[in-house]
DNA sequence: ATTCGAAATGGAACCGGTTCCAAATAAGCG
DNA sequence: CGCTTATTTGGAACCGGTTCCATTTCGAAT
């Protein structure tokens, strides 16, 4: 019931002035005896500060964080790595939701620069130029995960070469009539790059032509996408999905039809999530290291708040995880 | 590169005082064509307020959203909702991430009393003293999520009944040696209520004994229970899982030891996640709509916040969703 | 035109912190 | 022990908003 307490309250309960306990928190100078005084007098009454009251602070120790959204197994992910490691660096992170909405992402950027936080993580979809702008106001250090960030800092996957591996073993499988399930193109890295990479690969062995089929990172999105590819007369004998949980919509419709994976269709995904060794066949995917990109994106994060230099990109490494759902054809 | 604007500019460019800006802002009383000129300077210039430096305001639009992680599909997929909601009706929702941790969660109970939000949501994992505390100390609606709250508001799963309806379900279907792998008994909901519905249904066809192993709800921690369940010399006939994710745990190491599912063991979880129909065979488990179960509690968060009265206990439907993962037995 | 109450506005104080600066105290040194 | 310098400290101003209250303006009624 009792109030919440100030630092004011603390000055007076200790007896020294509002800006020494400022000072001792935020490790200025502080005799040793007043600093003890303070501290005894903060832990007897549980005393926490109010992190959104430093308006005037050179800085908040608060890193925002923006993700499109927690539908994916990726963003959760990443965002549990890089949580923990902010907090073991005492910086608070501060979760914005966009709701894979491009509009809320600049907005979301626009409004955390006005929080005076330290820092922004952005999980983008995209860098169009509207981020672009809202950065270069922001005026405080931004860090790009996912998408490439020329005119700033990223921390990206190395999309076009895990895509281009997965092409290349897919040729050398002896894929012939490859369908894509894809996003959009305006996702740069994943819509792009990540294509473009498998696209390649498959080149490389005769296969010029990919039938993309547009669909979105929902699981029920990407059924219903399958279901008009599967409606079709000729199937392809494999799928490339542009991610895990696009596979696994194509899973449920093949499922439905009983088809064979991958006698009849071969079947490939991207994200390598925790539960795709379960499906059946396993899903043969690519792994991208949630751990690591999260661990070296929090530290860059911190670095540039810190001021020191940081390259200004980072490409978190990959591997082809061969499972059960590609065949050896012909 | 231009300085963010505050709301001291916006009153100078349109030549009023900032009283009068925060009144329009906040849809005081303001002459209409005082509150064009604003307008009209705000859109020029793109000013956003600052949501942090309501420091003495009577609300802040923002609630306040302790998570215990985004490691399994539930927690995601109900912020997902939550904050579609909040968002809908203009509050900014904050997103505290505790990991898993107790102390954690009071400390961000305390953290945002502090930064005087509007409310509270706490997905919480238990419901101990510690929280009852920094509820009563924070002066503020906290509604809990999951557990129930005896001395305020809350909205929860049936969890018990929906144990109960499994229980009774699997009695039928003919079990008789069930383990179950679950979580701690600190977690009065999951842990607790639903063990004991299963527990209790059970009963009614004649099966007094459940094994109970303990376990987490994660993945890796699932695969290891699992792993010293079947290294026995004799298996249960059904294995009841306290989560679908646990549930997947089960599955694997029960592909692994080439085990027939539900031939050799039955295997149930609880929550429906949206891959549970594409395990081999398709997991029979308790549907949780989460859906409606984040509308629910948004809708009665902003009511609480709002100040009118709402119903201490909400409770959140559930449903058997029969697949393959359960045989007939006997 | 005058009066009066309601609506609109500006100014000042405040929220809970941080930071700057000057004053007070402690420490170092001949 | 006195003087200089470095370290601590308190006081005031500030951050970007909101709110209270007194004052001005408006509009309608007399």
């Amino acid at each position: 019931m009792e109030k919440k307490l100030t630092i004011r309250d603390i000055a007076e309960l200790s007896g020294v002035a509002k800006s020494t306990v400022s000072r001792y928190l935020n490790g200025g100078c502080v005799r040793e005896e007043t600093g003890r005084k303070i501290k005894k007098v903060i832990e007897a009454y549980h005393y926490e500060p109010n992190v959104f009251a430093r308006l005037s602070a050179k800085n908040s120790r608060i890193i925002g964080l923006i993700v499109p959204g927690f539908d994916s197994i990726v963003t959760p992910g990443l965002v549990e790595v890089i949580v923990a490691y902010l907090k073991r660096y005492d910086y608070t992170p501060l979760i914005m939701h966009t709701g894979n909405d491009l509009a809320e992402e600049i907005k979301s950027i626009e409004r955390l620069t006005g929080m005076n936080v330290d820092g922004i993580m952005v999980l983008a979809s995209s860098v169009t130029k509207s981020h672009e702008a809202a950065v270069e106001k922001a005026n405080i250090p931004v860090l790009f995960l996912g998408q490439r960030y020329c005119q700033g800092t990223s921390v990206i996957n190395d999309d076009y070469h895990a895509g281009l591996e997965l092409g290349r073993y897919l040729g050398a499988k002896g894929a012939s009539h490859v369908a894509g399930l894809w996003v959009s193109e305006q996702d740069l890295a994943v819509g792009r790059e990540r294509k473009r990479g498998v696209q390649d690969g498959l080149k490389e062995f005769g296969i010029e032509e990919m039938e993309i089929l547009e669909t979105s990172f929902f699981y029920q999105d990407a059924v219903k996408t399958a279901e008009s590819l599967f409606a079709r007369e000729v199937w392809p004998d494999t799928v490339v999905c542009a991610t895990d949980r696009i596979a696994e919509g194509v899973y449920k419709v093949l499922y439905q039809k009983k088809a064979r994976i991958p006698e009849d269709v071969s079947v490939t995904g991207f994200g390598d999530y925790e539960t795709s060794e379960l499906l059946r066949p396993p899903l043969t995917t690519i792994r991208l290291d949630l751990e690591n990109w999260g661990e070296i994106s929090a530290e860059i994060m911190l670095q540039m708040v810190q001021g020191k230099p940081v390259s200004k990109l980072q490409i978190n490494s990959f591997a082809l995880i061969e499972r059960d759902s590609v065949a050896k054809r012909r």
